[in-house]
RNA sequence: GGUCGGAUGGCCGAGCGGCUAGGCACAGGUCUGCAAAACCUUUUACACCGGUUCGAAUCCGGUUCCGACCUCCA
């Protein structure tokens, strides 16, 4: 099997991964700020890489995968101080903050079961590692890379920047970040205790008000928004290990100040791969709140957004977001949903029909070249695209093998049963959905299409189709052959 | 304003120097009492202007649009 290959932001190259420890892979991935329900945004990390995990458990590695909840730290930026997003939400609910983040990770959680994403190894949460937090905060002090100020600690961003690349991760210069327009104003905002508008918060001094603090030795307060994470993910995979993914807005500043964090701390870029997967846009535009187009999971699954034309399922989803590479933006729009929904029973209907498929002395055709492409496909940095591209290929030669028009050695047959197992459920991680009461609602059918048979017989078409016609009606699929009729939603 | 990344046929989306993915939609055909499904066939492309090259959607330059990020802000 050939080697997989990764863009590497850090580097912007495609690179060559090998595991930093044997078959063990660490993969650390942000998750999300927990202050509200999650929405499309939401979807395509969580699915990006469970497809990268799945691939990679399919080769033989070993992935310990972690994915914070961020339940304290993230500020609302909007003049003043800033207010923590997780506080001002449970203002606003008139609940206690971690109310908040119980219910919106339960719904985070909720949502990635639903598109049938792996549970990561471990889950970890910021407010669960206050202490490791204050740990590094310190080693950093110690380092002489970040100073107290009035209860607060920033990071140093210009003492960094004389031994270290601030900046090369996201691709910025620090001269720019200091001329950049818009300084003028934020430093009117009372940041007086910074010694550089471009510090980053470590720890925050807390307002005795203030509903969420914890002591420390610069008094009472809450950690910044990027120290979690540079603390969780090394004290669960160690002060370096192989993969740290997240969506692009995260490069800067985020993944920017983690890279400095840990290097003040450990002496090193805590990553040996970054990898990014790119924004969800809607008819053309981005997902915001002043456009009034955001729209919640569940809204999507249940149908109910004026932008919507009707419910999609999660896997319809699952296969939408990996029918585009991941570090391009993906337009959603009804028309492009509706493609992927039809397209995505073209494939699972192939896949269920394989196991029937007649046996042939004669193979007229390689079921491995499709195999191998697929292997290619995911090796050149995750093309999904080309994958179900070639499970097209292996349907059309499944359905053709059904209708005897192409013949198919058991050998071949066995191994197109194997190609959608592995590729379509397991690495791409479709699951043909569930549907309540199957077998009861099988025997009704059948009933009715016994029925349409009899009126058939005695040419009362009439009868025939207007039971297929309501059927159709209601959403079922009436498919004659020929040996009796069979049904679908 | 700064820094990056994009512009591919009706829609979504691969490809990134010659062999012109794939899906959906449309049209014709096979099958069918008629449909549906399936299969076969087929039409629409590479934002614009220059250049490099035997050859460019793919490389270079310019133009026009679009997006992300630019500090405590998914």
């Amino acid at each position: 099997m050939s080697d997989l290959r990764l863009y590497n932001t850090y580097t912007r190259t495609v690179e060559e991964f090998h595991p930093l420890h044997d078959k063990n892979v660490g993969l650390y991935v942000c998750g999300p700020t927990v202050y509200g329900p999650p929405h499309l945004g939401h979807v395509r990390g969580p699915v990006v890489f469970d497809v990268l995990r799945r691939y990679m458990e399919f080769q033989g590695l070993k992935v310990r995968h972690v994915r914070n909840i961020t339940d304290v730290g993230h500020l609302v930026g909007d003049g003043d101080e800033g207010e923590d997003k997780l506080s001002k939400q449970a203002r606003l609910e008139q609940v206690e903050p971690m109310e908040i983040a119980q219910a919106y990770t339960l719904a985070y959680n909720d949502m990635c079961r639903m598109m049938n994403t792996l549970p990561p190894s471990i889950e970890p949460r910021a407010s669960g590692h206050i202490l490791e937090q204050i740990g590094m905060i310190e080693a950093i002090i110690n380092a002489g890379l970040a100073y107290e100020a009035n209860g607060s600690v920033y990071f140093d961003v210009l003492t960094y920047a004389k031994t270290h690349d601030y900046g090369k991760l996201s691709g910025r210069v620090l001269e720019d970040l200091i001329a950049g327009a818009g300084n003028e104003a934020r430093e009117l905002e009372g940041q007086g205790e910074k010694r550089n508008p471009n510090d980053f918060a470590l720890w925050k001094k807390a307002a005795p008000e203030h509903i969420m603090q914890w002591n420390s030795p610069w008094g009472t307060g809450y950690p910044g928004w990027h120290i979690e994470c540079s603390a969780m993910s090394r004290k669960y995979l160690g002060d370096i290990f192989d993969i740290h993914g997240g969506g692009m807005d995260l490069l800067f500043p985020h993944h920017e100040s983690e890279i400095a964090q840990s290097t003040a701390c450990t002496g090193h870029n805590p990553a040996r791969f970054w990898i990014h997967h790119n924004m969800i846009t809607i008819n053309g535009q981005k997902m915001a709140k002043s456009l009034n187009n955001g729209i919640r999971v569940d809204e999507l699954f249940a149908g109910n957004h004026p932008l919507l034309e009707q419910a999609y399922s999660p896997m319809t989803l699952r296969f939408f977001i990996l029918q585009a590479h991941y570090r391009g933006t993906l337009d959603f729009s009804n028309e492009a949903l509706q493609a992927s929904d039809k397209g995505l029973q073209r494939l699972l209907n192939a896949a269920a029909q394989v196991k029937k498929l007649p046996v042939s002395d004669i193979g007229e055709y390689a079921v491995s070249d499709i195999w191998n492409n697929c292997v290619q496909s995911m090796n050149e940095d995750l093309n999904t695209p080309q994958v179900i591209a070639q499970l097209f290929e292996a349907a059309r030669v499944c359905n053709q093998a059904a209708d005897e028009k192409l013949k198919l050695d058991r050998e071949n047959v066995e191994l197109l049963g194997r190609l959608f197992d592995t590729w379509l459920l397991g690495i791409l991680g479709i699951k043909a959905e569930e549907k309540g009461h199957e077998s009861a609602l099988d025997g009704v059918m059948q009933l009715l299409l016994t029925m349409r048979a009899e009126a058939k017989t005695n040419k009362n078409y009439a009868l025939s189709d207007e039971i297929r016609n309501k059927l159709t009606a209601l959403g079922f699929t009436i498919k004659d052959g020929k040996d009796g009729s069979s049904w679908s939603l």
